[in-house]
Order: structure tokens, then sequence, then C-alpha cells
RNA sequence: GUCCGGUUAGCUCAGCUGGUAGAGCGCUACAUUGACAUUGUAGAGGUCACAAGUUCAAGUCUUGUACCGGACACCA
């Protein structure tokens, strides 16, 4: 056994061993309450007047589990906060969890239904409510503990979840007032109805899956009209061609013919309407508009009646004659054959491909229906309230649409990678009205009462006799107001004041139509700002070949697993280095093995540094050339470094401070300053060691945010004239 | 169909406002019991997809072509 020199402690002595450190560090920082803004002020750390910076979590899953999207979330978004904290800022990072509406009330409904055959409707919705609940506050500590093992700066004394009473009372006040701005309307609009779940799901829930089935020609009177659904054609009687097609310039619009039909003859009406396109089949088609959202606009065009076909549960209504009461997937076949008998088929396509829409959230296929909804209205002008978006002032009339442009065209929020504002543009311009209600129990019940025909928006019940409406709202109703719900909105709280808009919202790019897009319509009309300064948008982690982690392909890296074998620092550096935002990154258990190398190496490098340095002396040692050399280089780095986080380039930050601690001070400056400090020039010993001491805790503070863990161990074992601090995470920014 | 990307070393990718081509992993040789169980030094390896243009100068800017990928829309 080598002898211990007289400034190293023991510990340093073996090597880095991450889980011998991380639970014990995470605690000590929870415990000194620094993770609060609140508390940094009040023990002197942070000026009372300080800039703020927040960051509010995306809510994960609170029955989920922890993955490396959320990994990455977590590194990217606890890089930022450390690093404004130790810059002096008024830091808050807040933490919440997500009810899953959807996802959650199946889980539940799924494993009930399994081991008691029972369905919701079985149970009734209060008793229904109560599983759900309990099953997820059962889930929530799992999630939350996953999180604090990556290190995760939270605040936790202003956890949020998004059913709680405050985010409750936010989300009613927020549908009532836009309902008296008059964008929430009630109306009958055609939907995406999943028979499977029933309930609706909006636009971009569905997921077009391909298809080949056989496509009919049906003799429609003198027209060929295709369709892949013969089920939905028993009230066909409008048939639309385009008004330029010279094959039917003969049939004038609105003109009437009997055809013979399915069920018997049928009175049909000629609509010219530029919607049918001349060159698909024979140019001519019939409509459902009660099942398709393309005829229902047409039908909307025309003022043509509407029936429907289909009921809720995917049976045919009386309508279809002697097939009334069959299901769609079953009675097709047998109408096909009627028709055959009729000889109304005149051919068949048998490998038509095609896409179907599917419900993403459970793999239902959608089948359109008009319902009775509540719907956003993005296209109507309402007067502006205060606002203080850039070119918009109160009384200006806008649209929601308007305001989502706006805010992003002016620059008042803006995008890293910044394509990614090319993509909400194109998406904001494609938008249509919001169906925001869910026939889903678990969620936040739409304050709306009905009673004999007469309705009221408002939270509590108006009295006797009065209904509420059954449905819930749309998840993504209550996640757009959340950098504000979480803040304590509609209160008028100092947190609101002080932290909002928020500096940076950070997500997946896959995320964007659903999420930040509605933060930007909530917050710009019931705010008149925004949301967030900053969007900043990580890639997908996949496999090593580039291929989605999932469960099928058996490629899943856990970083729970992760965390285990090679620690939290080498897992967060392996989601950093080489992941460009908005761009999908590969991960390997081999790049975070390496980065445990790292976290080893910078033990030892400190291991060298103690061993060689004895306590300084009072007087300013005098620096060779060399010296000056070393601490402009390392100026020049912090420089980087800083600039880099600044300007979101997290990746190139880790790399290039990762690249200087390794193959700058380690190989070199230590190397090199072996001689010297073997040699016998005490004055040029002792100006070496002062610009390794320099070297070493300058190197700490610029990997702190990206690795905490290791950082903060060495820090604590530092002597205390080396340091500004007590703890690291709240050490000053080296300046340069 | 509309929009958005990508193409650079064997592999995975950096390269911001034009100025001699970079990293990690892998490969080859050598050194090393050391601050380092996890080390170092050196090396091989590239028509920067293709074509034209702007420029004193293009991986970088412009236009076009080819291939790969993604988002959205449509699908009677």
């Amino acid at each position: 056994m080598e002898e211990k020199a007289p400034n190293i402690p023991d510990i340093f002595l073996k090597p880095y061993n991450p889980a011998d450190h991380e639970s014990k560090l995470y605690s000590m920082w929870e415990d000194s309450g620094y993770f609060n803004p609140d508390v940094c002020v009040e023990k002197g750390v942070t000026d009372a007047d300080a800039e703020p910076f927040s960051i509010v979590l995306p809510p994960p899953n609170v029955t989920g589990t922890l993955h490396m999207g959320h990994a990455a979330m977590l590194a990217v978004e606890d890089i930022l906060v450390r690093y404004h904290r130790m810059q002096g800022k008024r830091t808050l990072w807040l933490p919440g969890t997500d009810s899953a509406a959807v996802a959650t009330s199946e889980k539940v409904e799924k494993e009930m239904y399994k081991k008691e055959k029972l369905t919701r409707h079985d149970l009734g919705r209060e008793a229904f409510l109560e599983r759900v609940q309990a099953f997820a506050e059962e889930s929530k500590n799992t999630i939350i503990n996953q999180t604090k093992k990556m290190g995760s700066s939270l605040d936790w004394s202003r956890y949020a979840y998004t059913l709680d009473d405050t985010r409750y009372r936010a989300v009613m006040e927020a549908f009532i007032r836009l309902y008296e701005m008059g964008l929430v309307y009630r109306g009958h609009r055609i939907v995406n109805w999943d028979p499977k779940m029933q309930t609706t799901i909006s636009d971009d829930e569905v997921e077009y899956v391909e298809q080949t089935d056989p496509f009919y020609y049906f003799k429609y009177g003198p027209f060929t009209i295709g369709t892949v659904r013969p089920e939905t054609k028993f009230g066909d009687k409008y048939v639309v061609m385009h008004p330029d097609d010279a094959r039917y310039a003969e049939y004038a619009h609105g003109q009437q013919i009997e055809v013979e039909w399915i069920n018997g003859p049928i009175t049909a009406t000629i609509i010219k309407d530029e919607a049918a396109d001349p060159e698909l089949g024979s140019g001519a088609m019939t409509i459902t508009p009660w099942h398709s959202a393309v005829d229902f606009e047409i039908a909307e065009r025309h003022g043509l009646d509407k029936e429907q076909i289909i009921d809720e549960r995917g049976i045919l209504l009386p309508i279809a004659g002697e097939f009334a009461g069959q299901h769609i997937k079953k009675a097709r076949a047998a109408i096909i054959e009627k028709m055959q008998v009729k000889g109304l088929v005149a051919r068949v396509d048998e490998k038509y491909v095609h896409n179907v829409a599917t419900n993403s959230r459970g793999g239902g296929m959608i089948e359109p229906q008009i319902k009775e909804q509540w719907f956003v209205d993005v296209d109507k002008e309402f007067t502006m309230g205060p606002s203080t978006i850039t070119g918009i002032t109160e009384g200006d009339t806008v649209t929601l649409k308007q305001l989502m442009r706006t805010v992003v065209d002016n620059g008042q929020t803006t995008m890293y990678p910044d394509r990614f504002g090319k993509i909400y543009r194109h998406w904001v311009d494609n938008l249509h009205d919001w169906c925001i209600s869910r026939q889903i129990w678990y969620g936040h019940r739409i304050p709306v009462w009905y009673k004999d025909g007469e309705m009221k928006v408002q939270t509590e019940t108006p009295g006797d006799g009065w209904e509420q409406d059954p449905d819930t709202l749309d998840t993504w109703f209550s996640s757009g107001i959340w950098t504000f719900s979480t803040l304590g909105w509609p209160e008028d709280t100092a947190d609101l004041a002080t932290f909002h808009p928020t500096s940076v919202l950070e997500t997946g790019y896959d995320i964007l139509p659903f999420w930040v897009a509605r933060m930007i319509l909530m917050t710009t009309s019931l705010l008149g700002t925004i949301p967030f300064r900053h969007v900043y948008f990580h890639g997908l982690v996949r496999d090593e070949k580039g291929k989605k982690m999932s469960k099928s392909l058996g490629n899943i890296i856990d970083p729970l697993d992760m965390i285990g074998k090679y620690g939290a620092d080498a897992t967060r550096l392996s989601l950093i280095v080489g992941a460009a935002p908005g761009h999908d990154m590969p991960l390997s258990e081999d790049k975070i093995k390496g980065y445990k190398h790292f976290a080893n190496k910078l033990w030892n490098i400190t291991r060298f540094v103690l061993s060689n340095t004895e306590t300084q002396s009072d007087t300013t040692p005098k620096l060779s050339t060399r010296d000056e050399e070393i601490l402009a280089t390392l100026r020049q780095v912090t420089t980087d470094v800083t600039d880099d986080i600044e300007g979101f380039r997290l990746y190139l930050a880790a790399e290039k401070a990762y690249h200087y601690v390794w193959h700058e001070l380690a190989d070199k400056i230590l190397e090199e300053s072996k001689e010297v400090l073997n040699g016998s020039d005490t004055d040029a010993r002792s100006a070496r060691q002062a610009v390794l001491l320099e070297c070493l805790t300058t190197s700490l503070k610029l990997l702190h945010p990206f690795m905490p863990f290791v950082t903060e161990a060495i820090w604590q074992e530092l002597p205390k004239e080396m340091k500004d601090r007590d703890m690291l995470m709240v050490a000053h920014w080296p300046t340069h």
C-alpha cells in the first residue's frame, strides 16, 4: 500500500463508484433546499432581485416508468437549470406528472375486465373514478423516484399534478373564459369516433395504417361509383361530380334522377362540386356525410341532408333495411352478395391499397360520426384583451390562428433548431377547429349544466335538476395551460409574476403539434402573452443501429439499469454529446460505459492534483509564461462552453468540456507538470500548483451541469480555501 | 400531393457567421505497474452524393439532379 499524501482524502484511493455517492448527494442537495429559488434567496446564494430563469417539466405519465426519452429530456433541462442557477439567477424547474387520462383509465379498465369481468359501465362513474385515482396515486412515486435518480434539480415543493385541485380549478376557469370570449362552442360536427373505446379523438391522435381491401365499383343509375365501404352506402342520394367534367356536362346541378339501389329505387340529386376529382375512377361519387369528413364538408356547402347509417358501436341502423342490426364487419359480404344478385356490381378491384384511420392510443378503427361536441374555434375573430405580444395590442381583432402565427413569426418565441418554426407554421395553417370533448370519465369534466333545454357554463351546479355534461376535456386542453396553471393561475401569484413567461420549453420534436402549438394557443388567448421564450427540441433516442427502441424489438436500453451500472453522470453525458437538437440520437451501452471512464478520469485528475499540492501560502505566486498560457486556454474553454450553452448547443459544450479535461488538462498539462512539481524551483512549483488548482475547480464547475454527481462528490472533498461555496451546485459559474 | 430534413473516415456523427478536413468507437504499431482496474504516444483511413454557379477562396452560399428519411394532407 502506497503512503498516503497528506492532502488526499482516502476516498480518492479507490476508483470512482457512482452507486456509492449518487443517492447521498441527491439527498444532500434536496435537504439544502437549493432546488427552491426562494430558499436560495433566503440563504443568500441568490440575489432577491436576480433575473429569473424557469422551466416547467413536461409532465410524464403518472402511471409510467422512466425511459430513455425522459432521461434525455431530464438531462437537457437539468443542464440548463444548473447552469443558470450557477449564473446566479433565480432558477426554478417545476416538476409535475400528467394523468394521461386515456392511457391510465384504459389500463385500469383492462385490468378490471381481466380480473373481475367488469366494465366501467358496470361499476358506474364514481366508483370507477375512485379506482383510477387510487391507481394513479399509487403509481406516482415510481416515476418521481426515477426522475430523482437522474439528478434532476427539480423544486419538489412546487410539484403539480394535472388533476389536483389547483390545476382542476385552472382548467375550469380556462374553459369558462374561452367560452365567454366566444372561442369555445358546442356544435354538430364530424368527429373521429372510436367505436372500440367509445370516445371521440382529435385529428392528430388519428394514425393512418396501410391496408389492402377490395375496391368495389357499383352501378348507380347511369354512373359508376367506387367504394371500399359498401356498408355506408345505403342512404346515398347525392351523386357528386366536378363542374368541369365534360363526361357529365349533360347533367345539371340539382337535377334529380331515379336510380335502382341496394334496397330499392331511390331519387338521386346531382351535385357539382370541385371536391370530386375527375382523374379518379369514373369521376363521379356518392357521398355519406354522416360518416366522412370530406362528404360532410360537401354537404355543408350545398345544404344537403345528412343521415346516420351506422351507430356508435358499429351496428347498421334501420336505414339499412334487411341488414339493420348487423355489425358492419359482418354485413359487408352479405351486402355485396345482394348487390351482385341485383346486378349493381360493375367490377371489383381486389387489391386496393389505402390508408385506414385508427386510434393511435388504442388501435381501434375510426368511424367518423356526426356528434354534438365541444370545439375551440381557431378562425373566429375576437377582441384581444391585455397583451404583451409584440404587434398585438388590447382591442385588436384577432383569431387564435393569427395569435399562434404572430408570436413565432415575430421571434418572441424562438425554436431550436429553427426549422421547427417552419413545421409549426405549416401545422397552424392547416389547423381545423379543435374538438375538446372526450367521452371518457377520467379527466377534467366539462363545466356545463343542462336543464330543460337550458345551458349554463359554470363550475358549480346551478341547482336542483341540472345535469352536468358527462364528457371530459381533451388532455391537451389542460396541458395547454400547463406553464401557468403550475404557477398558480388564475390566482395572481408571486410565482406567476416572477416566472412566467417561462424561459425554455424542452420537449421531443414528435410532440410539437400536440403540445407546443396548444400551449401557445391557450397562453396567447387567455393571458395575452407567450408561454415560453425558447423551445428546444431534443431528438428521439434510438438504438445503436438507429432503430426505434421498442419492447418487440428487444432493443430497449433502460436508463435505470444504466444508472445502476455506470452512473447517472455517464447516462446523462451519453444522451447529450453527439445529440444535436432535433436530430435522433443513436445510443449504445458502450457509449455510456465510455463516459463512466471519464468520471473516473476526473476522479484521478483530482487525486493527482491534490496529492501534489500543499496548502497555499498567501503570497501571490509568480507565474511563468507557460502558466499564463495554461490559464489562457482555460479561459478560452470557459468562454466556449458558456457561449455554447447560451446558444443551446449543449452537445458542443459537453464535448468541449470533456475534450479539454481529458486531452488537454490530463494528457498535456498534468503530464508536463510532473517535471515542474518534482523540480527544485519552489517558486515555479507553487505557481504551477496554484494553476492546477484553478484548472481543477474551473473544470468541475464547467462540468457540473453535465455530470452533477461526480463533480459535487469531488467538490465536497476539496479543502475549504479552494471553494467559493460549500456546494458546487450553487457555486459561481467561472468568469472568463 | 404539400412541407421539412439528410447525404463528410470502416461505423455513429460534429463542422455556427466561407479561409489547409474533425471527434468518439473500431483498426495498426509502440510504450506503460502509472494520478488512472477505466492508461498514453504515434499511425493508416476522406473526389465532403453529383452537376453547374457566385467568390481571390466553397464541406459551408445559390440553383438543379439523384438517392434516403420525416411531418402533414388526401384516398369516392
